[in-house]
DNA sequence: AGCTAATCGAGACGGTACGTCTAGTCTTGCG
DNA sequence: CGCAAGACTAGACGTACCGTCTCGATTAGCT
């Protein structure tokens, strides 16, 4: 029982959605965000304008849904990530595979596109938080939970609060060419929060 | 002596560089970003659309000089954050007050055009790292040392990495509609960073 | 026992044909040639664009038959003209009718319509005349030969001119714009070519 | 003195106003009324489509100064048509010469396009009135004139009528292709014409 | 004080993309 | 199988801006 503003959409065509996406993808990696037009995904994608409008509101919604697409390539149910049992050690991991999906074009791209559009898009913006950055943040939050219970981190810590501060440094690197987003820096991060929010002694 | 690409600086008017940047501001406060178009700011400065082009390479590079004469307004001089001696104090007043700057339109809605050409453009990035954000790190930096010095904080503390934590989860909140700017989470943003690079004891 | 290229007759949707028709009519009548477009007239008509595609080769041919349908609304059969036994009062009562009609905008509408597409399309042209002009002509032809056995035409008056010659002016004044429809007008035409064609004494 | 709702001309540029006209001819005469599109004619003009926008208001607009440039190749000046002193002869000769005119597709292709803009377009049929029949009409109110001065034509005779007799027969049969354009056609029409305008005797 | 060369407001230019509309085809499910 | 409905590819519509390019008309700074 959906309750969408957009047409039947039973009669829509998955191999039409399947390409825009695709094109959409496509193109930001290799032409950059400014060429990325909807009558260049169009055409990329061998489809009509009108079929992008009739299903997304804005380039940015198509560019949501590239990003989503590309990112539960294989699974749709909800995220796990590793648990070796110490915190620090996968938050390491973690935020290095982070930093390494900046740093690669075919994910980067579509991402930074993305967030551009996120930017001037307050509608959108809640959309990306809902159906991209809550799952995710979910399944850190879990991560959080268990090294809480197994003492590693302060019983009242703020894990909002902790994502925050894991993220947003790294994310605003990435977005602003600002610093580095090395492995480096991400453990130096990791090292720092997790001194700020370890149990009292 | 300066080296720009530019033409002659000294024929330049004053008044139309002064009537471009308020043009641009005002523009982004009133009708947003989507209608920031050159001929826009040309047409609300009273200004010929050469002009702009003439000094400025682009768009973001307008609205960087835009917020910069926002920011100094008064002073040309290096900035001096305040020093009451205690650094969570102080801190927490800064954060306060650049979540205050968030959140007025007059100041933040060119700010978040800035970021948005910022982030689709690496060399006006660099610009605004130099002209922007650099001098207000340093005066940071200074008052963060200025608590090294008086034992508030570790002495070999990562200052960059202290301002990246403060800073980068505010602005991402303010930039992606993510999260709370509140004074209540500014100031646990400070009492966790702190905590993180205390002196041991 | 008719050798169309369309699809079997037998089963077309006799409602569908009348609401087609009708609904061309009506669009053109009321909203001009411009808006008449095939999706406006299945809209209209309650009908799949399809249906219309099935029957019709063109926009054209749905309005040849609209056109046809008004002109034939109770008649199948041959078409006579009055014949009071003068050709001259016959001929000015036929060209006044012809005026009203012209002045009529719910048949002069889609007869306009018509009209621009026979002059881009020579194949609906043909159309045009076997199935409209050519009945029509055939009857004042026949009331011209009545004229002729009375001896108020000439013997050997070339009876294709002279319907030219009565029909033409008045078209073009109508479809041009370019002059007036007025009795005054057609009576002027009918004594010219009368007097044009009358037996030599 | 102009009163034109156009921008101002001064600044118009000359070489893609010819290149506009040249290409809307072309186009209509190779590819013919269907694909006569204002992109295609800014493309082949090599032209951006608001310069078309900007200076005519309508794709009608465009064929009637095409149209016009093609007639007034050389003269600016009124039309004087040739004079032998025998008005059968030069209405003969008029007559082929537009019969021919009509079978000339550079010629005839643009004036078709024009006419069916024209019977959709009131205000458009008006400009043509002004700009292209009026000026021939009284160079061929002129010859008729001074037929009637040599006791050719009846001194009442209705010019504005006989020109309609003369002309809207061969139009019609060019534009529905309804009927022949030969000089035997045109020939017996002009005898008929005379005759109903020959002085009583 | 005039000269002259660059800057100015203005806006036309060749282009590109927008978002909408319609053409004509194709697909789905009902009767 | 025809039908209503409507999604599909394709492409033109008329508009908005881009960045470049003339135009005179100021308006400096130098002679």
């Amino acid at each position: 029982m959906t309750t969408r503003s957009t047409p039947d959409t039973s009669r829509r065509s998955e191999r039409s959605r399947k390409a825009i996406l695709q094109a959409a993808r496509d193109l930001v990696a290799e032409t950059g965000y400014a060429k990325l037009t909807i009558e260049a995904i169009a055409a990329r994608a061998k489809v009509g304008k009108q079929t992008i409008y009739r299903w997304w509101p804005s380039k940015g919604a198509v560019l949501l849904d590239s990003v989503l697409a590309l990112s539960q390539a294989d699974q749709d149910q909800d995220i796990t990530l590793p648990d070796t049992g110490d915190i620090e050690t996968d938050l390491k991991a973690l935020m290095r595979a982070t930093a390494a999906e900046f740093a690669a074009p075919a994910f980067a791209a579509p991402l930074r596109a993305l967030t551009i559009e996120i930017t001037a898009d307050p509608r959108l913006a809640d959309d990306y938080h809902k159906r991209v950055a809550a799952p995710m943040e979910e399944a850190k939050k879990q991560r959080l939970r268990s090294a809480q219970r197994a003492g590693q981190l302060a019983a009242d810590a703020d894990l909002d609060l902790i994502l925050d501060m894991l993220y947003a440094p790294l994310a605003q690197h990435w977005m602003l060419h600002s610093g580095p987003l090395a492995s480096d820096y991400t453990d130096r991060l990791v090292d720092a929060v997790l001194r700020a929010f370890s149990p009292r002694t």
